[in-house]
DNA sequence: GATGAATGAGCCTTCATTCAT
DNA sequence: GATGAATGAAGGCTCATTCAT
């Protein structure tokens, strides 16, 4: 085989493979959604895969093309929320000031995300209970989400601007409170505006948390 | 049959039927242990009624004999807890002063409960998806729980003690930061005092509820 | 051992030998009566042993001291039941001129038996698929009861007074004729009176078999 | 997508669409023949869905995608058979003069049908006892067989061509007649001819229920 | 001897997952 | 590569039958 051929169908193969890769990812987007509905609705023992197949628009074993068992399914989605709550965190986070700042801003961020994307949040809902205790792949993503919170927590800790000394517990009392304001958002029909959900919630953390609300 | 004999058959009656009872109540008693046990540890359909019948020391059949089905033993477990909420709280709430008060003594009540219950708490850890969304049947032991606290809070509402207007977010909230805060607790090896924790809990929900920290 | 020892022995065995059987046939009875009843109303796969020892009055374990099995107390219902109907066909024939009087006076005894215990009828109904095929246990009782009718239907045969060569068919007809008169009979309330019944089965029959219907 | 393209490919799943539900059909009739034969030799409740599956050539869950349940494949055993005897008598009684001959007629054909269907003619025989007391799901299939028998007595007795007055009871007269004659026809090895089976049926009915044999 | 509590074997049905096409 | 038909492995629950009392 000359060098030529060689890179040409390496070329070849590359493109193939990346048009592979687009595909793939094209269908994981589909499943997801589907799921993500699914999974919302009826929590993750209630979701038949046949159904996520059959609302994403495939069979079921095209669906296993893609995607390794439902647990795996799951486990995306967990880590795509988890991406998302993460970027809208960062995004507003990256210009403040001082750590509670960075605290604030980053809960304004992910309870923009999480009112955006309600099944997330209903999905999320559904697994509050393995939070501390299942070392299951289901949970394995939360990490991140965590570590982000727990590390600003951290700071504010150090410069003293919060009451408290467990960062890991404050990040996690953080998203139960976000949780559970917004469930109850849910409840209620989802009436009240995103800004005044999300102004109630910063007003409640700073209360539970901030040292002193008048200065900062 | 004589007089005296038929009052000494009687008796015997009363003896066995209340021996059978209580035979009756120690297995519901073995069962609820250990199905309370994997139901923490494995959630409601990871649970087998297989292994709750062997872990309780029976065969599945006699299991049958005590509980009418899988939901009838969640259902007496979710009961049994809450039950022993609502006592804990009342206990402690009883003499106290104010609205307010009755919440600070409710929780004391509840978390002490939930300490002492760690299973428990961790059965309920699962089930916080069906707060929002399922009035299944699984979760109606739920609805006293919370009315409890919601009337509490409905009082302090009136009152003017706390700050908030939805008496029943605020009573979700209050479960949900127990709930971490105690989740956190098992998290890290249940070391800290029961008393520490309690009343770690009670200042922050008296910072993220109350009105003034200084007076009453 | 003196001899007469052994003979005051023998004695109160034989005493003691009989009582036993007395009461194991008494409680033989009172199951029969409960079994009876309910493998009239809900067949042999709808009859639990736990009710029937309940109506019987007994509990399981006593049921199973004086029967083998399910299948054993089917069994006695359905020997009881026919040796009821041969002693009640037999009293009547016993006078008859000519075998097909003795079939119509069988016939006649058998009826009345039937209608003076609609329950065994009701089993009977329940039972009409195993006549020809099944060699279970269930059906042997059944073995009898054609028998008489057989013989005497090939009496009528080989006198030519009845229309037909198979004695057996012939006999098989004649209850299944017999039944499906008395279920239309429970069906529609029992009004019509035991001896209007019987004649209008006997007509029938005369009918279907006889060779003439004005000469014997 | 080109006019003709589209054509092409809702030809294509026409196609597709027919061949699937041939095999469905095909399937249902595996399972269908298979459990004929089964509940034809051990009754209903003696059938186990996993032989059936078993004996069709399927695995469980497969016989679960063309059939809902166990009763709505008896159900179907049923529908079928009834359906097969109503064809059946149709087809004979369609040129028949006179309401007997009607009658005649069509126990001809069921008679014809039910001696090429043997099976059927076992689980009917099972079936019997359903007659007169359960109104079950599994006997709402006879209604039919039965309306169309009662309603050509009821016309029978109308023109006072037959003895008696109950069209239903001389209906199912006419049934348990035809299937105890084919019980002792299939006990006795099956020999007899088709014809001369039928015929001696035809006889029997007429010397039963005929008001006169010489004229009509 | 009578009991009734206890059981094990088994049945119907479901669903995540995988070949044959 | 996509399919969807096919499945095996369970799982909840029942009931005829039997020991321990």
């Amino acid at each position: 085989m000359t060098a030529s051929a060689s890179r040409a169908r390496a070329a070849r193969t590359g493109r193939i493979s990346r048009a592979k890769e687009a595909k793939q990812a094209a269908y994981r987007e589909l499943v997801l959604e589907a799921a993500l509905r699914l999974f919302a609705e009826h929590g993750y023992d209630g979701t038949k895969m046949e159904e996520v197949a059959k609302q994403a628009g495939f069979a079921p074993a095209t669906l296993y093309t893609v995607f390794r068992s439902k647990e795996s399914v799951y486990e995306a989605i967990l880590e795509q929320g988890v991406w998302g709550i993460l970027d809208a965190s960062a995004a507003r986070a990256r210009g403040a000031a001082t750590a509670w700042d960075s605290v604030i801003e980053s809960v304004r961020g992910s309870h923009g995300y999480l009112i955006d994307h309600p099944d997330f949040l209903r999905v999320q809902l559904w697994e509050t209970g393995s939070w501390a205790f299942e070392e299951s792949a289901k949970t394995s993503a939360w990490a991140r989400a965590f570590e982000g919170m727990r590390s600003l927590y951290a700071s504010c800790i150090e410069r003293g601007s919060v009451i408290g000394d467990d960062p890991v517990l404050m990040a996690q009392l953080t998203l139960a409170m976000q949780q559970t304001q917004l469930a109850r958002w849910l409840e209620t029909g989802a009436k009240q505006s995103k800004e005044a959900q999300t102004e109630q919630m910063i007003a409640m953390l700073t209360r539970t948390f901030a040292v002193s609300h008048a200065t900062k």
